[in-house]
DNA sequence: AGCACGCCGACT
DNA sequence: GTCGGCGTGCTC
């Protein structure tokens, strides 16, 4: 019998281990072996038992032709094949990941610059196995799916927008080749409703559908339109799930028993085998870049299973990413644009840009304008409800000394604290507290100034404003307890209030019937972000508020901020994107941003602050040495925060022109830092965008 | 991650 | 002289 060999990944994530080892397949496991199993093997001078993937099995003369056969110093032996080790057995946690999951991991891995076993956990997010005779009960069973009243949505008639949209993609779906689509189209034009007559061609073929949203608040709503239209038992995974429901879940994916998934991001590494679509909802919004290690956009790994599954993709947003959609309109790119121009079921919001300096000026110091007051108060008395959006929590956001001019700031980040209305003083990015001093701790003042304002001292001063309104408050301090959120969410849906304050959660993606009127309090605050993405932040997030208004009726959205002049401004009150759009790539071309270049964002963090600077400024120094191209190297500077939990954080910022240059500086940044740090006080990051 | 090898301080 | 500290380096 030929000798089979087997490339494995020890299930260890250390720097030292991020590579593969080569082991003799048995005789009696040969053919019960395959890719992406899990198995034991003895390791190490002590040969301790370790588990491990299977990456791919080799024949001898496969094995002589590897790269690593090559390069490895342990094969320059003569009798290194003979000195192999064996496979003990597969390992009997049944864990085991599919080919495409195991080609996603090591996707993964080269893209993203991961250990490999952590791109390999990250595909496989189901660990412990569950107890078999332990009662399960269905996740999905408490969508109360009897109550769904069915055809209601059947009737819908599309518009002849929708139907070509839906056309185009089924007549490219055909082909089944890798086809990817972008359907750009205002909020509330249906774009829903397209997607779910493509997810119905493709489970007449018998094949498997992904459905991404970017917040796990939505899987709910999601879910029962999807229920509305198919029989199909839909499974669900997202991380508030426990250990146990994932796992079922997930089961139900791998043995068929259902063909369509939905869920956040992690959603993207379903088992499927047989994949057909791939659906990413609001594809510009944030949470689809992961912030753990593998630092994916799933956009990007989207493609890439896509590709090798021969299946469509779909994105959809009423504000694409700048760079998407730059793509998009080349037709080179082999992405389909398409565009839904008219809301479906009533007519766009009418914007009011307020300036808060006239207002000011005009001596009214608080933050409501008077029209905005104008404007709740007809609400009010029309029994309609309003949104009022503020993106930042607590009460007073700034504390400081008039004596000594002291900020508190949060002795382990480098942020000011917030004054909340239980009398604390927190932290917004640790969560450290203290009680409100009554005197300056420095000074010993009495003389303090509390200024700046969060979602508690706006749903103060709106009672204040508004005695008879009934108003409630959403942010990440009312939503702690469990189900916080959707008991929320629900209370105001169902009209027991008639004002909703809150930070993003209460725009994204919510569908009030009778909300008229939205206004953002400091439309202007995320414009000064550092990030080069500040200004397509800001319209994204704007023209999600605008949004919320009148999806059934006519709605009105009020925009109050200082810098009324910002074209960003201009653009949300003609709710262009496209308008927007061509300004933004302009400005990303004259300074050379995405997608005109790549840039590399190295972090770099240590508790050591003066140590981490030292190092940072040599890095950037050898990057210079070794920069033969035109690549512009930026920094080292602090981050913003530059300190978070007690851990300082700088940044290099190159500006490249290729993806393939982006790479080479990564792994020579990787490698001077693995050399230049020996006491290993430093962790290295990277992002390319 | 583990485990072995290895080169300096306090003990029988 | 030798037991053991944990720094360094390797694992197919």
């Amino acid at each position: 019998m030929e000798k089979v060999f087997a490339n494995i990944i020890v299930d260890v994530t250390v720097d030292a281990l991020n590579k593969s080892f080569v082991y003799v397949v048995p005789d009696d496991l040969i053919g019960k072996i395959k890719p992406g199993d899990k198995v034991i093997f003895p390791f190490g001078k002590g040969n301790t038992d370790r588990e491990g993937f299977v990456l791919e099995l080799l024949s001898l003369e496969q094995l002589k032709s590897k790269n690593f056969y090559k390069k490895d110093a342990y094969f320059k032996k003569t009798d290194a094949i003979d000195n192999l080790k064996e496979i003990k057995k597969v390992s009997e946690n049944k864990i085991a990941a599919s080919e495409i999951l195991l080609k996603m991991a090591i996707f993964l891995c080269k893209e993203y610059y991961a250990p490999i076993s952590t791109c390999i956990s990250t595909v496989l997010p189901v660990k412990r196995i569950i107890r078999k005779n332990k009662k399960q009960v269905d996740a999905i069973s408490k969508y109360k799916i009897d109550e769904i009243e069915k055809n209601v949505r059947d009737e819908i008639v599309l518009n002849n927008e929708q139907n070509k949209i839906i056309n185009d993609i089924v007549l490219e779906l055909k082909k089944e080749e890798f086809n990817e689509h972008l359907i750009f189209g205002v909020t509330g034009s249906g774009k829903t409703e397209v997607y779910i007559k493509v997810i119905e061609e493709v489970l007449k073929k018998g094949k498997q559908v992904i459905v991404l949203i970017p917040e796990i608040a939505l899987t709910h709503q999601t879910v029962i339109r999807l229920k509305e239209k198919f029989e199909e038992n839909i499974a669900i995974i997202h991380s508030r799930m426990s250990e146990g429901d994932r796992y079922i879940q997930y089961n139900k994916c791998e043995k068929g028993e259902t063909s369509i998934l939905v869920g956040p991001r992690s959603a993207i590494f379903a088992p499927f085998d047989n994949l057909g679509l791939v659906v990413i909802d609001e594809v510009n919004d944030s949470s689809y870049k992961s912030e753990t290690m593998p630092r994916y956009n799933t956009i990007d790994v989207a493609r890439f299973r896509c590709k090798e599954q021969n299946a469509t993709l779909i994105s959809l947003s009423a504000t694409p990413n700048v760079d998407l959609y730059y793509n998009a309109k080349d037709e080179k790119s082999g992405i389909h644009l398409h565009k839904l121009k008219s809301r479906a079921t009533s007519t766009l919001p009418k914007v009011y840009l307020i300036d808060m300096t006239k207002e000011l000026r005009n001596g009214n110091k608080t933050i409501f304008s008077n029209f905005l007051k104008e404007k709740i108060r007809d609400r009010l008395d029309k029994k309609e409800q309003i949104m009022l959006y503020m993106n930042r929590r607590g009460y007073n956001t700034i504390f400081t000394c008039k004596e000594c001019r002291e900020t508190y700031k949060c002795p382990h980040c480098d942020v000011a604290l917030v004054s909340h209305s239980d009398g604390k003083l927190k932290c917004h990015y640790c969560g450290y507290e203290v009680d409100e001093p009554m005197i300056c701790p420095k000074c010993a003042s009495k003389d303090i100034e509390k200024y700046g304002m969060g979602t508690e001292k706006l749903e103060e001063l709106c009672i204040d404003l508004f005695p008879d309104a009934r108003v409630l408050r959403m942010d990440r301090d009312t939503t702690k307890e469990k189900d916080g959120h959707d008991k929320i969410i629900e209370k105001f849906r169902n009209g027991e209030a008639d004002i909703i304050i809150g930070t993003q959660m209460i725009v994204k993606g919510h569908d009030f019937p009778n909300v008229t009127l939205v206004a953002v309090m400091r439309a202007d605050l995320s414009l000064y972000e550092s990030s080069y993405k500040a200004s397509e932040n800001t319209f994204s997030m704007l023209t999600q508020c605008v949004g919320r208004s009148g999806r059934r009726s006519e709605g009105e959205s009020i925009i109050q901020c200082f810098d009324v002049d910002s074209f960003v401004m201009e653009m949300i009150v003609k709710q262009d994107y496209e308008a927007f759009y061509d300004k933004e790539i302009e400005f990303r071309k004259k300074l050379n941003y995405p997608p005109f270049s790549k840039l590399l964002i190295i972090s770099l963090n240590s508790k050591n602050q003066d140590y981490l600077y030292e190092i940072s400024k040599n890095l950037k120094l050898i990057l210079q040495k070794y920069n033969n191209s035109d690549a512009v190297i930026l920094g080292p500077s602090n981050a913003n925060p530059e300190k978070i939990k007690d851990i300082y954080i700088m940044q290099i910022i190159v500006k490249c022109a290729t993806m393939i240059e982006a790479k080479k500086f990564r792994s020579l940044s990787k490698k001077y830092i693995d050399f230049a740090d020996k006491p290993n006080l430093i962790k290295i990051l990277f992002d390319i965008e």
